[in-house]
RNA sequence: GGUCCCUUCGUCUAUCGGUUAGGACGAGAGAUUUUCAUUCUCUAAAGAGCGGUUCGAUUCCGCUAGGGACUACCA
């Protein structure tokens, strides 16, 4: 038998349909996604949909559509084909039954008919009550109860769940490869629910298993919520006698609260202002969560953000491509403490990759807003504003239109405006004259002309006419450079700003 | 309560026994500038505590403290 390392690596990603999908998730898939990558091996999308009373429609197509989005790439799995499959644990009964048949004959595991009230009851009873080698006894299963009695109950149509009977005394060791050697004793595991007969389904933990084994997983990298169950993970493998071909471990850091305590939960989102979602979701209750896309980020942002949370190169770089991020990503640099999500660094990384995006796929997000302000501009001239404004200090291009409404709308003019009583002082208006008499001669409106004309004027005269300019132009103390503003406005526009300029500000 | 995991600037982190403990975000200051920005420079800011091991500990070990996760017929 080939062990996990000699073969091809598989890994999976693996959410329950019970809502949009978690930040956390998301960075979760994506580490399985570069490790596949970087290792020429299979990214799977497996659906665990074994609580049949969770499920959540719609949700797995708004999973399945934020990893389009995000540019994550799935090689088989639900929608995706492959020949491991069914994909979607709940279109897996038949296969689950035959191998909780497998525990129960080889006594493994046995069948237990206490209703939930009686385990609740016996919880409130007993102080830290768990259902292991010391109390099972005292319970209502086919080892106090007898095969005949437990037949007849199951053919009465009791209900009943099938437990996993763990051993006491063995030290269960999960070789983890971001946390090491993590040991623990397997008295302190208790007998977990397999199987369900209500629903005829399997639990996490079975299913897990058993899909992992059936779908050749060489990995398991997943959250760290996950790492105390994952000794009895590791006895359910050896109970089935696939220790030679066991996933190795790997458990990620959690996503913490950016205040306060604990992990990043849905409504943290809501409560301090930031999408904790990748895309906006809409709950039946008619509840609206906000997503990174809906909220104006650029996927490379939002994956380039994530994968530092956890995980470093090792150098100074910070500006990685989902090339990159595949090429240097590494389980053994990942840090082993939570990290705080700081959804303000998230924000400083969408504006470098607005800065490093060209100006043609910027323009369409802007061109909405503009239109959704009533104005409609050939997708040129969005283009040009973009060009001319993203380097303002904005992280989202939403964050454009009050810094670029001059463009499209002719300001009004007030002494109020600090930036204008500060530059419109003594000369100004003559200088504007003059400046619009210049204008005025030129043939060619463009930048270069109208800066050399200005520029020799400004020159001879040893006059700094721009700032009063601007005010003609823009009213206030903001935009990109005169001359390239002037040439966006053409001549006509220009003329007419100064004009209006010089007929409402005082003729000083 | 029990079990497990974790602990370097406010935050994300580098350091794999010997460093002026480095970088980034954020903050502050300054320079440049045709406004706002950009850019550039600089500043403040950290090894939880106590014991060991060692010539030498941020680094290895133990204890304490703190944080986190899990403790369902949920994943």
């Amino acid at each position: 038998m080939s062990t996990p390392t000699e073969r091809k690596v598989r890994v999976r990603f693996a959410p329950s349909p019970t809502g949009p999908l978690h930040i956390g998730g998301v960075r979760t898939a994506l580490y399985n996604y570069l490790f596949a990558r970087q290792h020429g091996g299979s990214l799977i999308f497996r659906i665990e949909d074994t609580d049949s009373t969770r499920f959540v429609p719609g949700a797995e197509e708004y999973i399945l559509e934020s990893f389009r989005w995000l540019g994550i790439e799935f090689d088989e799995g639900v929608s995706f084909g492959g020949d491991h499959g069914p994909y979607r644990q709940s279109e897996r009964r038949d296969i689950y039954k035959e191998y909780v048949r497998q525990l129960l004959d080889a006594g493994r595991a046995y069948i237990a008919f206490d209703t939930p009230d009686e385990l609740n009851a016996k919880r409130e009873a007993v102080p830290n009550f768990q259902y292991d080698a010391r109390t099972r006894m005292q319970m209502r299963n086919s080892l106090t109860l007898g095969p005949d009695e437990t037949q007849r109950l199951i053919a009465e149509g009791q209900q009943y769940v099938v437990r996993f009977l763990v051993e006491p005394g063995e030290e269960v060791h999960v070789d983890d490869l971001i946390r090491g050697d993590v040991k623990v004793m397997s008295d302190i595991l208790d007998d977990k629910v397999l199987y369900k007969s209500a629903d005829q389904l399997p639990t996490y933990h079975l299913a897990n298993i058993v899909d992992d084994h059936l779908m050749e997983v060489t990995h398991v990298i997943r959250g760290e919520e996950w790492l105390p169950s994952a000794p009895l993970h590791v006895l359910l493998y050896c109970a089935f006698g696939w220790v030679d071909t066991m996933p190795r471990f790997a458990h990620l850091p959690l996503l913490l609260k950016p205040d306060g305590k604990g992990k990043l939960s849905k409504r943290d989102g809501d409560r301090l202002g930031f999408p904790v979602f990748p895309l906006e979701w809409h709950g039946q209750d008619g509840t609206v969560c906000s997503g990174y896309r809906e909220s104006g980020y650029l996927p490379e942002a939002v994956i380039n953000f994530l994968a530092l949370l956890g995980w470093n190169p090792g150098t100074d770089e910070e500006l990685l491509t989902m090339d990159q991020l595949i090429e240097k990503f590494d389980l053994a640099k990942c840090s082993k403490s939570g990290a705080k999500f700081d959804y303000v660094k998230g924000q400083w990384f969408n504006r470098e990759y607005i800065q490093r995006t060209p100006d043609a796929l910027l323009a369409p997000t802007l061109d909405a807003i503009l239109r959704s302000e009533g104005i409609a501009q050939p997708i040129e001239r969005v283009e040009a504003v973009v060009g001319m404004m993203k380097m303002k200090k904005i992280n989202f291009i939403k964050e454009l239109w009050p810094l670029c409404d001059f463009f499209f709308i002719a300001p009004t003019y007030s002494m109020d405006d600090k930036f204008v009583r500060k530059n419109w002082k003594e000369g100004a208006a003559a200088q504007m004259r003059r400046l619009a008499d210049i204008l005025t001669g030129l043939e060619t409106f463009d930048v270069e002309h109208q800066r050399q004309a200005v520029d020799a004027w400004a020159a001879a005269d040893g006059v700094k006419p721009w700032n009063a300019w601007r005010v003609c132009l823009v009213g206030t103390g903001k935009g990109p450079d005169m001359y390239e503003l002037a040439a966006f406005l053409g001549k006509d526009e220009t003329l007419r700003r100064m004009q209006a300029a010089l007929d409402a500000l005082p003729q000083v």
